[in-house]
DNA sequence: GTCTATATAACGATAGAC
DNA sequence: GTCTATCGTTATATAGAC
């Protein structure tokens, strides 16, 4: 064996249900994807729905945590949203089925996802907020709370991910020059949110 | 019978597969939605598959027609980026279910989704793409391209809707507060878009 | 721990009476 | 057109040998 089966089937699971979701996932598929028996899945995580409740939870902790951090380092308002653009940018880039099967997955079961994200108590970092309001409070930024300029900056941010092949499909792309609409939102998407809420 | 049988069907497979997607969509739960039995089904749509094409085409093309139609308008940029978003988010208010149905669907059979997309020939209005290039040329706004703005504009609308759950677990949201959250959008994102790209 | 074999239930789809 | 009954297949899950 090259690795722990567990971890074989972890890694088997992960790639089937990003891709397929849980409703249209296949334990064979999961098995032949581990290179093992299909025994083997409820030996080691008992059912199918709780295999993927591995998944899916570890799924859900990897997509804020960059996020948080951002938000909470010792930088000027400007620099978080430059840092955090072209961070999460290139997370994404890596993990390009990430948002997709989170947001799925999370509309098909909301109230569990709920549960779990109370849980965890995430909340908007609050040095952040403090920013936002006291850059508003000066003038120097167009008035806009916290919420809503971080929800713009996600949305900018992995919309184009979701909608990929819209994208594709509407501005007749390749996959190559896909990328390149990405690499070149990289570059513009920080002055495009620094100059929505500029004041001067 | 209230209605046509043909149509009760339809109504209860798009509630269904829109709320399910077609892996998790029984055709049994179709039945019962429909207050038919489920031979029926099979009578008058042969196969789950083609029921299902019929409610995701039509899924499609309702996503599109409304941006097409704002961006071939006879008005300024400015005015076409603020109907735009408003009456976008007004559909979307009303459609909830629509993109992530469409964006899953998609996402799960690119091939048959960009053949699709292909037949009916969608692009970028030429005269929306004229107006930017000429607005940039002329130093009234950013540079930008055409379908840069496009995007963002789209991704600011659509993905508060995707990730509404989301939204309001970090949040800290109740069904209510996210609808004041949206109808906030709707009178400060043209603004924000607008800022985004002016240069003045 | 890992395999084969199988239990059990659900699914899509069809046949045939009315 | 609409129903009941059922076919054939596939899904998750388990039993039991090794």
């Amino acid at each position: 064996m090259e690795k722990d089966t567990e971890q074989q089937i972890l890694e088997a699971a992960r790639k089937i249900f990003q891709k397929q979701g849980f409703a249209g996932a296949r334990m064979q598929e999961i098995a032949d994807a581990a290179g093992i028996n299909k025994s083997m899945l409820h030996y080691y995580f008992r059912s199918k729905d709780k295999l993927f409740q591995k998944i899916f939870q570890e799924g859900v902790s990897r997509f804020f945590p960059l996020i948080m951090r951002v938000l909470n380092a010792d930088k000027t308002l400007e620099e978080k949203i430059t840092v955090l653009v072209q961070e999460y940018l290139d997370f994404l880039r890596v993990n390009r089925q990430l948002p997709h099967f989170v947001i799925h997955e999370m509309n098909q079961h909301p109230k569990r996802f709920r549960e779990f994200m109370d849980e965890k108590d995430m909340e908007i970092p609050s040095s952040f907020v403090e920013q936002v309001l006291e850059a508003v409070h000066k003038g120097r930024i167009q008035p806009v709370t916290p919420a809503q300029l971080l929800v713009n900056i996600i949305s900018l941010c992995v919309f184009p991910f979701l909608a990929q092949n819209m994208v594709m499909a509407v501005m007749q792309m390749d996959e190559e020059q896909f990328d390149e609409f990405i690499e070149h939102r990289h570059k513009e998407l920080p002055t495009f949110i620094l100059n929505a809420i500029r004041t001067s």
